[in-house]
DNA sequence: ATTTGTTTGTGAAATAAATAACAATATGTA
DNA sequence: TACATATTGTTATTTATTTCACAAACAAAT
């Protein structure tokens, strides 16, 4: 069965709140409860529940414990997962605060950069790399995830050169719009392109509702 | 008429693409081509194209100038609009850099932070301001939107303060789910979850195309 | 002049996604 | 025991989004 984006997107947010919940010792929750948290509706909910093939009773609801681990073991390799990071600037840096420890599975095991007096350094435990490296150490540290945090104009060939190395998926942060095979994924996440959305929404969502 | 979400985002990267094209000094596109730089069906473009009233040829397609003015016309306010940018960490910092000069009508007008090193600074234009100006400041420049660039913790108070003072549009860069009136539109960037999703379809995304 | 080839704009059809609806289930109560 | 209440899993329905398909337009070729 192949599922979609938006469902994956759900259930990892689903993941986040119930990571929540069990951390304030919640054990129990409703399908309503979650949707409100979650802004959805219960019956989108119960939808998405239904791929990972976990039941919830009638009577209590979902068992916060249970339908983590059921979502987690869906979602994720239990091997876990590499990642790389590519530009060590102030976005790579935030990334790299931002991701260090959040994670059981899912690692930035690499980062690359240019510049000589960041090469070697080992920040949050992830080593940093020259680029001129990228390709060796993307197939030796078996990477199928790469970050691109580069300002702008060579951010095609990087990825190019991560996918040549066994990457196949990518979050790019850069403004360039890249082009790679079909069955690579790519969330494109142009900063200035959220701020502009948001601009236009600020004006025409005044009265109307979402 | 209301426009999806989803219309919006693609007219503002057809906008983006077209200005790449302005610059290589094309003149003219069609839609097949324009669709193909997007990554969507020409149909698609054509559809999208049509709320913002402007007619192409069938001889010659899209003027490229006269598609993006109008395109710019339809999405946003003639007089400006400003943003807020609140937390000047690594991340607050990248998007300030990475917004700066990118354009006309849009711009990062003021920044908040607690640190009083970085507080009367000015950065690319933008005047950083004490948190604890954040209403005054917001109120008097009339900003509409505001990107949050804190860790963590204290996401929803700012994010209720901004909204208190004015603002009605939000970019989430924390991990923090925010809880706002249903005519305040928010988009959330949790950076791990985007890296979670990535994971996710390196795995899947292996043979079936997208 | 007529034909050929190509493209646009848009109504109609198809597909995808979200919501509603409800049988099945279990609990507590009278 | 029978009844009222509440929730799940899933099918059916509705709504949203995308694609198809084609008339209208028009330049170039015959």
């Amino acid at each position: 069965m192949i599922i979609s984006e938006k469902i994956i997107h759900r259930l990892i947010l689903y993941k986040k709140l119930l990571k929540n919940l069990q951390n304030e010792n919640v054990k129990n929750i409703f399908s309503h409860k979650l949707a409100s948290l979650a802004s959805r509706s219960p019956a989108q909910v119960r939808r998405d529940l239904m791929v990972v093939g976990y039941d919830g009773s009638t009577v209590s609801g979902y068992h916060v414990d249970e339908l983590l681990k059921s979502i987690e073991l869906f979602l994720y390799e239990p091997e876990g997962q590499k990642v790389a990071l590519v530009g060590l600037g102030n976005l790579g840096r935030a990334i790299l605060d931002y991701c260090y420890g959040r994670h059981p599975n899912i690692t930035i095991s690499a980062s690359f950069d240019k510049d000589p007096n960041k090469v070697n350094r080992v920040i949050h435990g992830c080593r940093v790399y020259h680029i001129d490296d990228l390709e060796k150490t993307t197939r030796q540290l078996k990477i199928e995830v790469a970050i691109i945090a580069i300002p702008t104009e060579n951010a095609q060939s990087i990825a190019d050169r991560l996918i040549n190395s066994g990457v196949r998926s990518l979050i790019n942060y850069s403004p360039t719009r890249l082009y790679l095979p079909l069955d690579v994924y790519v969330e494109n996440r142009d900063m200035m392109m959220a701020v502009e959305k948001a601009a236009y929404f600020a004006r025409t969502l005044k009265d109307e509702l979402k």
